[in-house]
DNA sequence: TTGCCCTGGTGGAACGTTCCCGCCTGGATG
DNA sequence: CATCCAGGCGGGAACGTTCCACCAGGGCAA
């Protein structure tokens, strides 16, 4: 069982060679197709076991022009968000009988090494690519449509080249109007944090300021400074406006942040305010915080992403597909009727 | 610069072709090493460019023998925990000129699960494995080993022959059991959950028994039946001993569930009780929940493990090395001295 | 001039697989 | 007895790259 330590891998060759038959009976062995007989079969199995084979994915791929890989570009692997999003497509890939090779943004990962991460995804040559990334724009993703079979995970992509599976922002905003008109709710505050050119806080946010706006509600757009500011500082301006009984923000870390400030500020939600969040994932879920948010349905993302590129794998012709999925909305204990007197806050 | 679709990528031999040079000349000035004239590089670079070439890392890998790339296994994406550590060992590995390959686990991922990934992980040649996973025993790791470079991350492992980097459990203990001590606590619960074979958890309570003991604190050790049960289950019997001012839970996601179960009890923290964590990572670090716990260093213990496996490509016969790294106490709002007759309570 | 080195470049082997093709053997068939 | 066929197996090309050995030609010193 104890081979000396071989500084170099065991390669079909020495298995050949132990078992005393050619190169080629022994991949027609390990592969289990091709005509071999049993008794040679046996004998080769049991030396590769012996060599403690591992085989070679580099030649592999490179002689069969298959890599059973799918890439995918994950921009924060930090984030919840995008860890669940990551675990739905590995699981689902690896059903499909795909491995899954990931490059993970640093937090912070600077748009130009999202670019790069994806020239190396390339050139390992994966037969599908994921794109989970809030920030990385179209026209970066265009090239690759045309090289690779691409999906683009998580957020809503309107370009009509490009593939995309997200949860329906429009709906999702409207479920959350909806909740809180029918506590009665009539003067709310929508929290517009300008992440530098996330594509989905700013259609979900525009969503929800629709949405009041046509159920007569009068809204309040309240747009951070810039990036260096916390979701949290807009707080005292909206207090100022005695009239606000709600405040809706583009997602639970952002209204956790606001939360915090309220109560400190010592405005008892959802007694005196209520708050609504949106993403519904991860750790802050705990009933601890009783968030009311919308829950993003971000395993059936996963899946139908991988689905869509298997299927974009078979007819490369397909048309483009824009699949929205619907949130749920969870009623937390952040949100309640709007006090009767609000101005006497 | 639009080219036909070509339904093959296209080679160093295609560049060569349209450049006039042999199929070295591009190699040469693709890898910007070797003779070549400033004339025909540019005219190579920029045929390359026409044809929209990506190299074959495949290829590179199989005649270079070294694929530049690190192997991850982590256990579970959707965590914090994970994806912390994740991030860092990505960043780290990116600085050393290094590619990852991460496979990560589905929930739950079975055994046999992560098994097969550190094949997988294997037959891509990587030059070095990270392991990142409270479960896997030594014993699925060793054979790994000899073959490559191999660093456990996250989690003590005291086995002679693998290298780990992780948190300093006993001394994450003992500043913990010291913060309670030094609040006046006498008899403290800890939680013991038999999440099935998790080194990590098993070490620090067993530390914080230890500690407690040590410092003449009563201690009372709540096991959980099963793992089906949820952590808050064992609050109900902690509230019946009447003496106990504070629980200490050995995650901070188990300590949400108590929270939240004391809550629901009408019992108020830290008034009426005080309660402590571990890990100290994510979104549930929120000043909003102010939780009492020790956050580990997983920046710092992904930096040193990639350090630490670049050290060990470097020279095979390195001893093994174990590194604990110090946590960070924080001090939280859910945990103050105890009340002056707790058995009122 | 001759010998030598330097520059810029070519051809081909090698990496570890898969797979096509062809060879051998032996038993069945005409 | 000659022929055929099928099973079992080996040889070698191919995948896309790197790198080594080699070569042509020009400049320069002896």
């Amino acid at each position: 069982m104890t081979e000396e330590k071989a500084n170099r891998a065991p390669t079909i060759i020495d298995i050949a060679r132990e078992a005393g038959v050619s190169k080629s009976a022994v991949s027609r062995a390990l592969l289990g197709q091709g005509r071999i007989s049993e008794e040679a079969r046996s004998r080769i199995l049991d030396a590769a076991q012996r060599l403690g084979y591992v085989k070679n994915a580099m030649a592999q791929g490179l002689v069969a022009q298959r890599t059973h890989t799918l890439g995918v570009l994950v921009r924060d692997a930090v984030r919840p968000f995008y860890g669940q999003l990551h675990a739905a497509l590995q699981g689902r890939a690896i059903e499909g009988g795909y491995r899954v090779v990931t490059a993970t943004g640093v937090r912070d990962f600077a748009l130009a090494e999202e670019r790069r991460a994806l020239q190396t995804l390339l050139s390992l040559r994966v037969e599908g690519l994921v794109v989970c990334s809030g920030l990385l724009p179209a026209r970066d993703i265009t090239p690759f449509v045309e090289r690779v079979p691409t999906v683009v995970a998580g957020r809503p992509e309107p370009h009509p080249a490009i593939n995309s599976v997200y949860c329906d922002e429009e709906d999702g905003a409207e479920q959350l109007v909806d909740h809180l008109v029918s506590l009665g709710h009539r003067r709310v505050a929508v929290l517009l944090v300008p992440e530098a050119l996330s594509f989905t806080q700013y259609a979900r946010t525009a969503a929800m300021v629709n949405g009041l706006r046509e159920r007569g509600v009068d809204t309040v757009v309240t747009e951070l400074a810039d990036g260096r500011e916390a979701p949290a500082d807009a707080v005292p301006a909206l207090l100022a406006d005695r009239e606000i009984t709600a405040i809706m923000c583009p997602q639970d870390d952002a209204m956790v942040s606001v939360l915090e400030r309220l109560r400190r500020a010592g405005v008892r939600v959802p007694d005196d305010m209520s708050v609504t969040g949106f993403d519904g994932i991860g750790p802050l879920t705990t009933p601890l915080l009783g968030l009311t948010t919308l829950r993003q349905p971000l395993d059936e993302v996963g899946r139908r992403a991988i689905d869509l590129l298997l299927e974009l794998r078979e007819d490369r012709s397909m048309p483009t597909r824009h699949i929205p999925l619907r949130g749920a909305l969870v009623a937390g204990t952040t949100t309640a009727p709007p006090p009767p007197h609000p101005a006497r806050r």
